[in-house]
DNA sequence: ATCGATGCAAAACATTTGCATATTG
DNA sequence: CAATATGCAAATGTTTTGCATCGAT
């Protein structure tokens, strides 16, 4: 997505909707973050610059973003909150780190592969395919290196 | 895992634990299933033949497997509802038919791929991978089929 | 002025927990 | 009998919804 906000527009505008203060800051939040908020860590950025703006309202637009298709929700791990990610045009993959809980996303060709191979040996036709890594970020190694090395 | 039941059994005697009729009842049906039931699906199950045992004794029961590492949970695509998968020593992965719902599961050679590429270019260590493919399985293809040529 | 969007409070839903009672070893 | 597990009800945490009001077009 090139831009989130000015797509919005276009999509609000043709289906007879309205483009408001708060859609406009919850966009912007969203696009400045590069990261998969869930509803309340996104609230909590735009309650900075709007304190009235509601958490129901975040989930509201966020759930037409997501009917959309203009954002993805995902279940991440074992986390209970649902965490929104901005939709790349590609299907992508993600990384969790169990030390810092930062996302990273990754792509990779392998997965059409898999893919065909799964619909191979089960006649099944596969749309979508996700792929959640778990381990430990570049960073926590080296950290957990250099503690390692004090003790 | 030969006997979820049996080894259950062990784990419990070994840390003073008791074998409860609701316990052996639970197991019994999680084993019975040969799939990946919600809290309230297994539930569901065991009241036909226990209609006292409480919900909060399935979740205090697949709490207690989960932590022995004797079951896993998911969370499948969007749902908000935990699923529990009898723990197979090995990972493995899903497909989930988006028109029955069904899970299959399968194995692959290539996450190991996957996960090592990432490795070396992130840098990360990978502990666990997780893939889940959605698509439509090969009778709900059939039926669609059978149902175009009639139409 | 109209009708869609918001804030708020309440409902819904999944899961967990405290506690008195029942059951196992 | 002692300690653990259970049933129940209440609490918790996340997301959704009804409704009166506000605000964009």
């Amino acid at each position: 997505m090139a831009d989130l906000l000015q797509e919005t527009q276009n999509r609000i505008q043709s289906q007879g909707g309205r483009m408001t203060a708060q859609r406009r800051l919850i966009l912007e939040s969203l696009q400045g973050m590069h990261s998969h908020p869930t509803a309340e860590e996104l609230h909590a950025v735009v309650s900075a610059k709007d304190p009235s703006l509601h958490l129901s309202t975040v989930y509201r637009t966020l759930r037409w973003l997501e009917q959309e298709e203009l954002i993805k929700t995902h279940f991440f791990g074992d986390e209970r909150q649902e965490r929104f990610d901005p939709a790349h045009p590609m299907e992508h993959y993600h990384f969790i780190c169990n030390s810092c809980k930062k996302i990273l996303e990754f792509d990779s060709l392998l997965v059409n592969t898999i893919k065909a191979q799964f619909e191979l040996h089960s006649g099944a036709y596969v749309e979508t395919g996700s792929v959640v890594l778990h381990g430990t970020c570049a960073k926590c190694r080296e950290q957990i290196e250099v503690f390692s090395e004090h003790t």
